[in-house]
DNA sequence: GTCAACTATTTGTCCTAGACAAATATGTAA
DNA sequence: TTACATATTTGTCTAGGACAAATAGTTGAC
């Protein structure tokens, strides 16, 4: 009697919170958070509250918070934590709060109209163009959404319905766009470790829309096979997307990697948010600022190519 | 210099076969393989064709093969094993060689003709109509792609490629359905162990045929999150994928916890080629032999629904 | 010969607790 | 300020032991 068996496995709460086991087991060592329940064969059994908890630390984590100066917090605490979180954040630049077109978009999602967000999107896309739709609205729309879930106001299934949504608008433009055969051959992708799907569409969209034949390997492809599929494919650019959730070290030491087995002609972007492309550009690699660079590089291209025949 | 380190950590082992850290520390002590290097901190390195053999035998295992009886064998033997397997398994159904129209589409992929494979898909959607493209050539050639990979035959990035055609096809059909507002509301989306999406976009496709409203949340969604979609979209089904590389124990688990977070009223379904679905079907969940049940089962639905009223 | 029940083996996941590199914060000099 | 050196934090790795759950093999009844 007494308790419900309202606890879960450690795999579980792996499954359902991001941290792994070690983690779980390390903090419970060393914070004393969280402290699960024992079963009858002595394994670790955590109550929901405290798997709630954990969900709100990794989403402050993620952030930019330590956990050793919000472990002890109540959940209470970290929410407002999270709330004031967002206005702090990108010092400067997106200090004025967002544009009245964007939030209109987040209340949108916020009251679940799925089918309004799709079709304002496909409207703005009509309106504006595929390039003004990719540079002005997708990429500073996801990172609206990537913040507001990082401040506890969005939900991760929210951030997901939004992804499908702009996902569908994007892949639908690109499709309808003609290639003449006569651009570079650009193949797309990203590293294992890279789920991240959303910039490399919006990179697709700039290339396509500058005459570039795209292969797209969708995310999570392995380095070897990046390289395989770039001598398959003939493709004159491999372009690489990395969002901040990927550890620096992964970028780096990726992208020396991929550099040594391609052959030197072929050119490696990296583009996307994470930090490590700034602070430590890999040598041999064209970093990408961002999407509206990848026009002028391409013209870069042909300029050289025109020169080299 | 030519520093290749072609060797990778158990972490990202993990991540790339999907054999867990623990699995792979005790196939080392019991079977003598795994056998990667050390390095200068006396951490497992392993080599690339050491993490091949393992996709390898991670394949085999999830189609019913024995650890111990296979971890010896070279990987020829094991692609060897691999071909055979398919022969064999879905018993009486795919007994004979592919029909000679899917066997078109792998020599398109392996070819690298990229365009040609997205033009015949989207000829063959118009030619038969969505139901039939998905029950007879998506579901069949996905199966096809996978057993091409795992017998070694297929490169990933081949598998990549398909699965980006595919996914285009598929996507552009559903968002040409309307809805009309009347059938029910199902969520699609798979636990954040599976990344796998092709399964279930065509379950979309499915449903949306029959007038449902669907909303997909994309793969991987912590099973929190999909009991707070569920009540935000009032979601009357949802319908979660599973592929074969899944955890068994992730499944079961995975279910009976969803189940009991979600509303009696509200169905689960299960789909896919995780062996788990049939062997022990979890309770209180509709399991999804098939793609072409999904219309017999939205029809039930609606008779039962139209009976309560 | 088939099916169920019991037993043996295999297999994955969990356990403890120590170690250390990588990431981040802090202190100091130019 | 910026650049570099030092201190702390943090996640992931290590070892082998343990044991439940899954699967295979054996026996007995019908």
């Amino acid at each position: 009697m007494g308790q419900t068996p309202a606890a879960i496995t450690i795999g579980a709460v792996e499954r359902d919170t991001g941290l792994s086991k070690d983690t779980l087991r390390v903090w419970e060592r060393r914070y004393g958070f969280p402290q699960p329940h024992r079963d009858e064969y002595g394994e670790r059994a955590y109550p929901i509250e405290q798997v709630d908890k954990l969900r709100a630390l990794r989403r402050l984590i993620d952030s930019g918070h330590r956990p050793s100066k919000i472990v002890g917090m109540t959940l209470e605490q970290l929410r407002f934590l999270a709330r004031d979180a967002t206005k702090e954040s990108h010092a400067g630049a997106t200090q004025s709060p967002p544009p009245p077109e964007l939030s209109r978009y987040l209340d949108l999602i916020k009251a679940n109209r799925i089918a309004d967000v799709r079709a304002e999107l496909l409207q703005s896309l009509l309106r504006t163009g595929l390039e003004r739709f990719v540079i002005e609205l997708a990429a500073p729309l996801t990172q609206l959404v990537g913040d507001a879930w990082a401040s506890g106001r969005f939900e991760i299934f929210e951030e997901h319905i939004y992804t499908e949504a702009m996902q569908t608008t994007l892949r639908s433009a690109i499709s309808s766009i003609s290639h003449s055969g006569r651009g570079p051959t650009a193949l797309l992708t990203s590293f294992p470790s890279e789920s991240h799907g959303l910039g490399l569409l919006m990179a697709e969209a700039m290339l396509a829309l500058e005459d570039c034949r795209c292969v797209s390997l969708g995310t999570q492809t392995p380095i070897w096979d990046i390289v395989l599929a770039c001598a398959a494919q003939k493709a004159d650019i491999v372009a690489l997307s990395f969002s901040s959730s990927i550890a620096a070290g992964m970028v780096s030491d990726g992208l020396d990697e991929l550099r040594a087995k391609l052959p030197a002609a072929t050119e490696i972007w990296a583009g996307g948010s994470a930090a490590v492309l700034r602070r430590k550009p890999p040598g041999g690699v064209v970093v990408i600022a961002d999407l509206a660079q990848i026009r002028l590089r391409i013209q870069a291209w042909r300029l050289i190519r025109s020169r080299h025949n």
